[in-house]
DNA sequence: CTTGACCCTAAACCTAGCTAGAGGGTTTAT
DNA sequence: ATAAACCCTCTAGCTAGGTTTAGGGTCAAG
């Protein structure tokens, strides 16, 4: 069967070597064999198990949320149900993050379009509203 | 005029002391008078600052941008056109923000449409995908 | 006039997620 | 057989954003 060098999957992963041992020394990856010189040979497939890592860190995942991802099935639940929970928590995750932006932007816009670009520095409605941010940051749209 | 004491301010912002005294190091709130005893004695506004900063490292900001945004009258615009556009371009950014945990949202969601919650763990969809990630977190939505 | 709550500085420590360097062995191609 | 390219371990360092610890001084009440 053919084993890869480190350097092969990283290559094929699109990480480095050091991020690999750094997954393995963190079980996010099973060591793989070594050879006699103690060079790592790896199968083929840990190399879609790497690239689903980098992908579900760009989903916002971090590498402990993955780590339970990929070791609930050894955690045993009965179904599939305790996955799909986890995957949809995480949406409405991001979900509110998405809402706290929108909020964000509607008030630097808002902020912005007090500002007709002809003041004076003394006069920018921007500037006051940052030192003194209650009125166009306000309680409204920002307190917690 | 009031001043307030650090464990004050720290209790009205919602931030612990050590927070207060690294965004005053950081250059993120100005450094407040001192007692002759060497207590600071803070201004009130101090509070809604640092609620400010709060919020803003919420949403997503880091410490630097949020000093970006707090310093930008000391780097001395002419106009305050030029503030509203620095304005308008963090609300771009944050639109971007947006549109890509949009596009997340929209895979995990569909990750766990796959999924009725009644498979055995065996056939479960989601951990069909973490394991061979290629079906469901393919190519199409999720290569980089 | 002392006790407990509060404050000071400086420096070390923490999590996350790598990245780089030191010092040395292995494989492969010519 | 030798040089380039590759691999090993171990330790240290990095950015971000704080938190903790150590060793002290200060303030207000009783």
């Amino acid at each position: 069967m053919k084993r890869l060098r480190i350097g092969q999957v990283a290559e094929l992963a699109g990480v480095g070597i050091p991020t690999l041992r750094f997954y393995e020394k963190e079980g996010l990856i099973p060591a793989p064999e070594r050879r006699s010189s103690g060079y790592r040979q790896y199968k083929p497939e840990v190399v879609r198990k790497v690239r689903f890592i980098r992908r579900a860190k760009e989903l916002g995942f971090t590498l402990k949320e993955i780590q339970e991802l990929l070791s609930i099935r050894t955690s045993s639940p009965q179904t599939c149900e305790e996955i799909r929970s986890q995957v949809e928590a995480k949406a409405k995750d991001i979900e509110e993050r998405i809402a706290s932006l929108e909020r964000m932007k509607v008030a630097l816009r808002s902020l912005a379009e007090g500002c007709d670009g002809k003041d004076s520095i003394e006069d920018c409605p921007i500037i006051n509203a940052l030192d003194d941010c209650e009125h166009h940051l306000g309680d409204e749209s920002f307190d917690a």
